[in-house]
DNA sequence: AGTGCTGGACTTTTT
DNA sequence: GTCCAGCACT
């Protein structure tokens, strides 16, 4: 049983606990793997060693992760690794596994076969419409508060069903439980389930059907499970409940990496596994193959002073390498100056390719100043985050006309596109259909189609008649009525793709978007493009199967983070949160003040400041080589200046791993020494600032003299000229049109393309022409 | 029915 | 400073 793993070709040597790691293969088993420390190869070489050495079946096995990034990973090196075999292993995040046992079981817990998935903004939607049935008001209590409680209350396998409460309760809490029942109702109503329902059902579904979990105990022998750290209390249940019996559980994580308690997610997981599972065993991996010595060191130092956590001693061969750099800043601007410059001198004067560069903050509203800063530096970025293509206005609305095909209970989608593009069924009409749908419990689009086809309804629904007292809005509802019968017979047999065209063409949506000229009408139509050639795309991967309800689960389960194009060449911006399980040669974390990094809303319990804490732990080791970190003294937060104080964790970094060297900051055109920050007893030293004309000397374009001249009246724009925008930076004017108040002008910005802009509004600036 | 204005909020967001 | 939702206005 011991036989040595020999290595599949290509593969570098394991170490010795990397190896200790791939050959346990029976019992429970947990990795802990610090950062950069080969954990997706110990993964992938875990189970060829389970297939090649010990004979298992793939189907046997089941990988399960959190995101679609890390099983995509994991399938492609499993694929490298093993060959045609790969196929057979159960590769999955963990929301998508549950969804396939759900669909496959799905009348043992009276769902419907087509049930559909609602994401957050589904959930909010039908969330207010709860709140607004309740007579709650939104005001006092957002929806999204309820949100987050609700979530919480579902992934809690302990959680009593949610009662009356036997004590007064205040504020939120005094509705929690009516508003959590009615939102589960709603949804069951709607025929949808929400992310939590997809773990928290198939939980229910083992337990209650000892004989269905005793099939997938059979099959699913060998488990395992990606970035253990971030499961929350409902996954473990789901875990335990499949593996309790063959106990061939391995789980691999790292707790300081643990950035996402607030979203339910239980380090106590991790750190408590040995305790759940008594014979299991214990492996650390300390070897990091990604940082130098110098980041390894100061980021475990920061890192040890959490109190809950497994301590554990990392170790790196590659040398000490550079000290990280410590910048103050006067205020945000400044601080973009200092990466912009930073950046551009690691370019020029090391040679570093852009896409090797990272910039990482706490909030995505730091962003902003950052990207004016590279955009007026020309230098190239892409923010990484932000809006995904999924959560797109445009891409939601198609999709849920198809969501309404698939499944006309969800009033959710049927109130998202009934009206758009705007066909005549206004807010009195849907208000008075919504009444009378919930009078007669039945869904939306059953009252809409007995409104339209009056003699459906049932005679003593007289007030009905009420709905459709005019003869236009009855006209409205029938032609809507027909475009969902004509569509909705495509379902059957037409492909996801083609579907999705019909539905484009015939709902008038797209003649409705032709009619607006604007940037964004393009974009949307790309858009909409992107969707359809996703499905193509998807009905590729899945020969021949091409049903357009399985495109649904795979849309409402795949992130579809924006994909990270490395060729682009271009900086990378992100949030600290964004930055996990990525490396870059050279790493900007900024905006490290107290009151932001760590967050004033994360600072008052121990808790929450660990988790900070283990936030600039990922931070500091997604760095390779260089890493700069800047604090500004003074911040503009929300309208107002607010002076900070560095953070806390600066204090925890060893002086030994950080420079006093001077940061070349380029100013009027010559590299000069402009600032150096020092600890002195942990704590930053005040030096004198560079001042803010000064500071702008460092931007390459210079505004021209506004006095008189063509260039300053009104409609002196040329095209060719350059002109400043508050946003976008400077760009040429391509083209001029209008006059006096309506005078609109088309610039092409090098950072975000080409604008259409009204003068008048667009507070424009002109600049001298270069020469 | 669609546009425009005001008020409030503003941490992070794998699925 | 900016974005969005909800409401008022036309």
């Amino acid at each position: 049983m011991t036989s040595p793993t020999p290595q599949t070709k290509s593969a570098p040597p394991l170490n010795p606990q990397q190896r200790a790691a791939v050959e346990h293969t029976e019992g429970p088993l947990l990795v802990f793997a610090g950062a950069g420390s080969g954990k997706t190869f110990v993964i992938t070489q875990r189970i060829a060693h389970l297939v090649h050495q010990r004979g298992v079946a793939p189907q046997q096995i089941i990988a399960l992760t959190f995101t679609n990034k890390a099983a995509g990973e994991m399938r492609e090196r499993l694929a490298a690794a093993l060959g045609p075999l790969a196929r057979g292993i159960w590769i999955s995040t963990f929301h998508a596994a549950c969804t396939r046992i759900l669909r496959r079981h799905h009348e043992l817990l009276g769902l419907p076969q087509r049930f559909v998935i609602y994401d957050a903004a589904d959930q909010k939607h039908l969330l207010k419409q709860v709140l607004r049935d309740l007579k709650i008001d939104a005001t006092r209590f957002p929806e999204a508060a309820f949100a987050s409680r609700i979530s919480r209350l579902k992934s809690d396998p302990q959680a009593p069903p949610p009662e009356p409460a036997a004590k007064p309760r205040f504020g939120i809490e005094q509705h929690l439980a009516a508003v959590a029942a009615a939102y589960d109702e709603a949804l069951r109503a709607n025929g949808a389930v929400d992310f939590d329902d997809l773990l928290r059902l198939t939980v229910e579904l083992w337990e209650s059907y000892p004989a269905v979990l005793e099939t997938y105990r059979e099959t699913l022998r060998y488990v395992l499970v990606d970035e253990y750290q971030d499961t929350n209390a409902m996954q473990w249940r789901l875990l335990d409940l499949l593996c309790r019996t063959h106990q061939n559980l391995c789980v691999v994580g790292d707790d300081d990496q643990s950035i996402y308690r607030w979203r339910g997610a239980d380090v106590g997981n991790i750190l408590e596994f040995a305790r759940h599972y008594p014979k299991a065993r214990v492996i650390t991996l300390g070897e990091n193959y990604r940082s130098s010595e110098t980041i390894l060191h100061a980021a475990s130092a920061v890192v040890a002073r959490n109190r809950r956590r497994q301590p554990k001693e990392l170790f790196t061969g590659r040398g000490p390498g550079e000290k990280i750099i410590l910048f103050e800043a006067y205020d945000e601007e400044e601080e973009a100056s200092f990466i912009t410059a930073g950046v551009r001198h690691r370019r020029e004067a090391e040679g570093t390719d852009y896409r090797d560069i990272a910039v990482f903050f706490r909030t995505n509203a730091q962003s902003r100043v950052v990207e004016d800063g590279l955009r007026r530096a020309g230098i190239p970025y892409q923010v990484v985050g932000g809006l995904k293509f999924y959560d797109r206005k445009e891409v939601k609305d198609l999709l849920a006309y198809v969501r309404l095909l698939v499944n006309p209970r969800d009033d959710v989608s049927l109130l998202r596109i009934i009206n758009v593009p705007p066909r005549g069924i206004g807010a009195a009409t849907l208000q008075r259909l919504t009444d009378y749908a919930k009078r007669a419990r039945l869904p939306l689009l059953e009252a809409v189609r007995h409104a339209a086809h009056p003699h459906l309804a049932r005679a003593e629904d007289a007030d009905l008649g009420a709905a459709v007292a005019g003869k236009a809005a009855r006209g409205h509802l029938q032609q809507f009525v027909l475009l969902l019968d004509e569509l909705g017979k495509m379902v059957a047999e037409a492909s996801a793709s083609e579907t999705l065209t019909a539905v484009l063409r015939r709902s008038g949506y797209l003649e409705s978007l032709a009619k607006e000229e604007d940037a964004q009408a393009e974009s949307r139509r790309e858009n909409l493009n992107e969707l359809i050639s996703a499905a193509q795309d998807f009905e590729q991967e899945n020969d021949g199967e091409v049903d357009v309800a399985a495109f649904l689960d795979h849309a409402a389960l795949v992130a579809h983070q924006d994909v990270m194009s490395d060729a682009s060449g271009v900086v990378t911006l992100m949030t600290l949160h964004a930055s996990k399980g990525l490396e870059f040669d050279t790493v900007f974390m900024a905006g490290m003040e107290e009151g932001l990094f760590p967050h004033e809303r994360s600072r008052h319990t121990t808790a929450e400041l660990e988790e900070e804490r283990r936030l600039c732990y990922v931070g500091m080791t997604r760095a390779k080589n260089r890493l700069l970190m800047s604090w500004a003294t003074t911040r503009r937060v929300g309208g107002q200046r607010r002076s900070s104080l560095p953070s806390q964790f600066l204090a925890d970094l060893p002086q030994e791993d950080l420079t006093e060297a001077a940061v070349p900051h380029r100013l009027g055109g010559q590299t000069a020494a402009l600032d150096r920050a020092t600890l002195a007893d942990g704590m930053p030293r005040r030096k004198p600032r560079a001042s803010r004309e000064r500071r702008e000397l460092a931007y390459e374009v210079e505004p021209a003299a506004q006095s008189g001249g063509e260039a300053s009246t009104s409609d002196g724009y040329r095209r060719g000229m350059r002109v400043r925008h508050a946003i976008f930076g400077v760009g040429v004017v391509r083209e001029v049109s209008g006059s006096g108040d309506t005078l609109k002008l088309s610039v092409e910005f090098p950072g975000a393309g080409v604008k259409k802009l009204m003068v008048k509004y667009a507070g424009l600036e002109v600049v001298e022409p270069r020469r």
